[in-house]
DNA sequence: TGTGTTTGGTGACTTGGTCACAGACGCGCT
DNA sequence: AGCGCGTCTGTGACCAAGTCACCAAACACA
């Protein structure tokens, strides 16, 4: 990735004035984290924006009793808004990030952002939109997790994770932590699901056999 | 309220310079709002952020079966975040926010309120901390309704109402609203603690009598 | 004093979470 | 091949929470 070209990949920069490009790229580096790197949580605040030019960062909040739960995704062409919070408010994290893959992203300094948002709006109006991203997924989790049956969710979950193809390389404990509930319900949820035929399961991977019926319960 | 004063209200916006009070107080207008309004809600975007004086605002998610939960609420002195968010990138609300008691607001339209982010530190720093509070309160959310038990929750929840009291003016059916579950839930625990000594209840009203026990379950 | 509305109580049942195990499978090692 | 070990999955018993269908008590007010 050359340095002066990433600004592309980010569809609410790509308006920025050549001027404030030019100080971006100049005043930030790219830089790789490897796989299952903590990015941010309780007690290690950051000190820069992350922007993602590539990998996903996995957002979650763990309980005392080890039941997670994730909260969102961020991925290739979007920020650390999460980052962004504590970077302008100085408060501590109560969820952790999590390279899900590794990553390649810009890093941005404090005081560099401060000036960005100071002087474009396209970079404000970049920044406020991710927070209002998500704070729509937060919304969306809590209803969820309150409102919404569980055999439901996993349906959705299935279809989600299996996007074309017919088979998906997941355990029961991932989809727990995916859902925010225990691993043995998954696995009766699954053994449900297999039973009337829906899918067929071994160690580690689920088998797609029936992708309407899934999708039926999962827009329910 | 003098149009002039309302500033010194948000510790976050005293140390704006002379002029960009000014500017915020001449550009901006005093509204009051009654009991029970809806702010904000899906389908209702606003023009303008809102600044509260005195009062409090409910923001909260209702499920289709009726069922609703209390994310947060905004309190004098804070922002409505959501509004702000909304403003700046145009999204539909997911949730909705209501007027708990009768309000009194300061009203800023979309284009004073970007100018004080360009212009002003103080001004972004005050929003961002808005934002990361907002976050926080809905992680808290999410950690409550995913992984506590509903006797601990209910305990907090009876502390917090009572403050230094020790009668609660609320019905089983707004207590279950604030916790995202059922009326009869609520009715059967309040029963169960009312069977341990804890609680007196009539129509409408609960009587803290034994506030030290609720307490020890409440920080399990 | 009656009548409608709000609030609370209850039983039966379903769904979801916890606990304590026991197998089963994958994989490296000898 | 056979062994050992860690990870993954299955299961039963039990408890906690949500749903459904009603009913009864308290209150509001004509």
């Amino acid at each position: 990735m050359s340095h002066a070209d990433w600004i592309m990949q980010f569809p609410g920069l790509s308006r920025l004035s050549t001027e404030l490009r030019q100080y971006l790229t100049d005043n930030s580096r790219v830089i790789d984290i490897p796989v299952d790197t903590v990015i941010f949580g309780p007690g290690k605040p950051p000190e820069q924006l992350l922007l993602l030019l590539s990998g996903t960062v996995r957002v979650q909040k763990t309980s005392e009793t080890g039941r997670e739960i994730v909260l969102y995704r961020v991925h290739a062409g979007e920020s650390c808004v999460l980052t962004t919070a504590c970077l302008m408010a100085y408060e501590d994290y109560s969820a952790e990030g999590i390279a899900e893959t590794g990553l390649q992203a810009v890093a941005i300094p404090r005081d560099v952002f401060d000036r960005m948002v100071a002087d474009s709006p396209e970079f404000r109006q970049f920044v406020f939109m991710a927070y209002s991203r998500r704070m729509t997924d937060l919304f969306a989790v809590v209803e969820e997790i309150a409102f919404r049956r569980l055999d439901i969710r996993l349906a959705q979950k299935l279809i989600e994770l299996s996007s074309e193809q017919h088979t998906i390389q997941t355990t029961h404990q991932k989809l727990a932590g995916e859902l925010g509930t225990a691993r043995e319900v998954i696995s009766r949820q699954l053994a449900e699901f297999q039973r009337r035929g829906w899918i067929e399961q071994a160690r580690g991977v689920i088998h797609i056999l029936d992708r309407d019926q899934i999708k039926a319960l999962a827009k329910q």
